[in-house]
DNA sequence: TGTCTAAAGACACTTGTGGATGCCCACAA
């Protein structure tokens, strides 16, 4: 079990407790414990339990729910609370926009139970007549009923890519052969996965059958497999599993038409001649390659890695052998957009720096939550200054490596940034990202976020759509004036590499690089283990052919340091920031 | 629930915002 998961039931019980309409104190008391917690920076499950509250900073009683969840998976308290609540109503808790209250009186007041009903009576315009829900109401539950639905049976890409290795490494050793491989939107690296496709090389597929069918956590559809097609669902979250078993001659051809979308595979070759195959998988049908180069050898063009193959003009520039040395992990030189324990990171800023530095990288770029974010513990000027000369002691002793003194400046409503210039120009670098009003139009939205970029600040633009993926569906935005303005300002956009988000959007990388925008892989770590999501944004920045070039974080310490240095310089403050006139 | 000051009982809520509804609920990390 977790931090994550200890966390998750404190929640649920605060949660639970509201909805009950038990003491408000009780409650307040368990979402401390699953804030505390969060705030760790070790794995409770690794600690001896006579140890806990002293080494976790939790009350006795806290400790001793944290041990019996350890141990038994539940405590006693929300034992008692899920017994005496459906568990659709359980369920109606997962739904972004209605909370404990609304759904106590959903289920008291209309009797309703599960996400079904809920659905049923909003359809029939039964919620709105509610007191205290309107119409408003009746169609957000909708949409964001609509929205998690959608949301099923889908993976992040690391869950996905977890359960395959799984599964590849199980597969291997039935069928006692290496060649088992990940084929299908996880080798082409998607964000989110519905279906995990594996490709294994056997004589013997009936062994391959037997494996899945005896593995536990795996229900087979029957009715969709056939001899050499395994296909069945995780039945934790519904994900679809499709193994296919070839030959061993037929498996590179396999493994390539499993790989592509429709789109990559079907697209007319630019160099077809009459009575050539015409596509992809023509060429595939009439000929047996070895090796996924071979075939595009064959008709001529550059290859194109798996990442790529969405169909989206790759060919074209295959023709042209156009499609650039894409970015990869190694070339990433620092980090930047991290947080610390000065507002909601779990590690102090010396942990931050020196797991960088030990891992070979020169430089850090801490950028904690601004005064707004008070839920994060956002700095108020005066901690800025103590964190800032914090960061000069800092650097002193662990040069050269280099903290850069950032700031995730919130985007306040009308598209201000949340401090005032004087305070802005103590930063190295200014990422600001919207954090709260998530619900605006794509006017309004694009418009505040066009104010933050043209604020003079603002150095780069964090997770522009606040998306969470399968989570929560980000506001909707004009990318392309988003991104115009960004060329235009000099702006740099983040890549936020946290699995939950991926945002920028990889669709958008190329267009981004076209305007001459440079991009940023920022890991958003808020833990030193958050490091190791950066290489998801490298993914995705590969997925929009990024090149080294141009990724801010692939420059040396120096080449940002001067960069940095160079806006900052270049920052002509307007009349009406200057504190004062007589200055 | 948990802590504090005083020995059982008082007192404490990240906070600010927006939006929908009829005065409060949900959300941001």
């Amino acid at each position: 079990m977790t931090n994550r998961d200890l966390i998750r039931a404190f929640k649920l019980a605060a949660q639970l407790l509201e909805l009950h309409d038990e003491n408000p104190f009780k409650i307040r008391a368990y979402e401390g414990t699953a804030n505390a917690l969060d705030q760790l920076n070790f794995q409770v499950a690794d600690m001896d339990r006579t140890g806990l509250p002293d080494r976790t900073g939790l009350s006795k009683s806290a400790a001793a729910r944290v041990a019996e969840l350890l141990d038994t998976g539940s405590f006693d308290e929300l034992t008692r609370l899920l017994a005496i609540t459906p568990p659709g109503v359980v369920e109606l808790l997962n739904i972004k926009g209605i909370g404990p209250k609304k759904i106590r009186q959903l289920w008291r007041e209309a009797g309703i139970e599960s996400p079904e009903q809920l659905r049923e009576a909003a359809e029939q315009d039964q919620i709105s007549k509610l007191k205290g829900f309107g119409k408003k109401t009746q169609d957000l539950i909708l949409a964001a009923l609509e929205f998690t639905s959608q949301s099923k049976g889908k993976l992040l890409f690391p869950q996905a890519e977890a359960l395959a290795t799984d599964l590849q490494a199980r597969l291997r050793e039935a069928l006692r052969t290496e060649q088992v491989a990940v084929a299908g939107e996880l080798r082409r690296c998607l964000e989110t996965i519905e279906t995990i496709v594996l490709v294994a090389a056997t004589s013997t597929p009936d062994r391959g059958h037997d494996a899945l069918d005896a593995l536990e956590g795996l229900a087979a559809e029957p009715a969709q497999c056939g001899v050499y097609c395994w296909r069945g669902t995780t039945t934790e979250s519904g994900v679809k599993v499709e193994v296919h078993f070839v030959t061993k001659e037929n498996f590179t051809n396999q493994l390539f038409l499993l790989t592509g979308n429709e789109a990559h595979l079907t697209e007319a070759l630019p160099s077809a001649m009459p009575g050539q195959p015409a596509t992809l998988r023509q060429v595939v049908k009439k000929e047996r390659f070895y090796q996924e180069e071979a075939i595009y050898e064959k008709v001529g063009l550059q290859y194109v890695v798996p990442e790529l193959r969405e169909g989206r003009g790759e060919l074209t520039l295959a023709k042209e052998q156009k499609i650039p040395r894409l970015l990869e992990d190694t070339d990433l030189r620092g980090s930047l957009h991290n947080h610390s324990n000065h507002s909601d990171g779990a590690h102090t800023l010396r942990q931050m720096a020196e797991w960088l530095r030990d891992h070979q990288y020169q430089y850090l770029g801490i950028c904690d939550h601004s005064q707004a974010a008070h839920y994060a513990n956002g700095l108020s000027p005066e901690r800025v200054r103590q964190q800032q000369q914090e960061i000069d002691q800092l650097n002193q002793e662990l040069a050269p490596f280099r903290i850069f003194k950032g700031i995730e400046c919130d985007i306040l409503s009308d598209g201000a940034l949340d401090y005032t210039p004087d305070v802005l120009s103590s930063f190295d670098f200014v990422v600001t990202s919207v954090h709260s009003n998530l619900r605006m139009d794509e006017r309004k939205a694009t418009e505040r976020m066009l104010r933050a970029i043209e604020n003079p600040y603002c150095t780069m633009l964090g997770h522009p759509t606040g998306r969470l993926l399968l989570r929560r569906e980000g506001y909707p935005l004009d990318f392309k004036a988003i991104i115009d303005a960004c060329a235009k300002h000099g702006v740099i956009i983040e890549i936020n590499a946290n699995p939950w988000r991926l945002d920028l959007d990889w669709r958008w990388v190329r267009y981004a690089l076209d305007q001459g925008v440079r991009l940023s892989i920022n890991p958003d770590a808020h833990h030193t283990d958050g490091y190791a999501d950066m290489r998801y944004g490298v993914l995705m920045g590969r997925k929009g052919m990024l090149t080294p070039d141009m990724t801010f974080n692939a420059l040396s310490v120096e080449e940002v340091a001067a960069y940095f240095a160079e806006r900052k310089a270049n920052i002509k403050p307007p009349l009406e920031y200057k504190k004062s006139l007589f200055e």
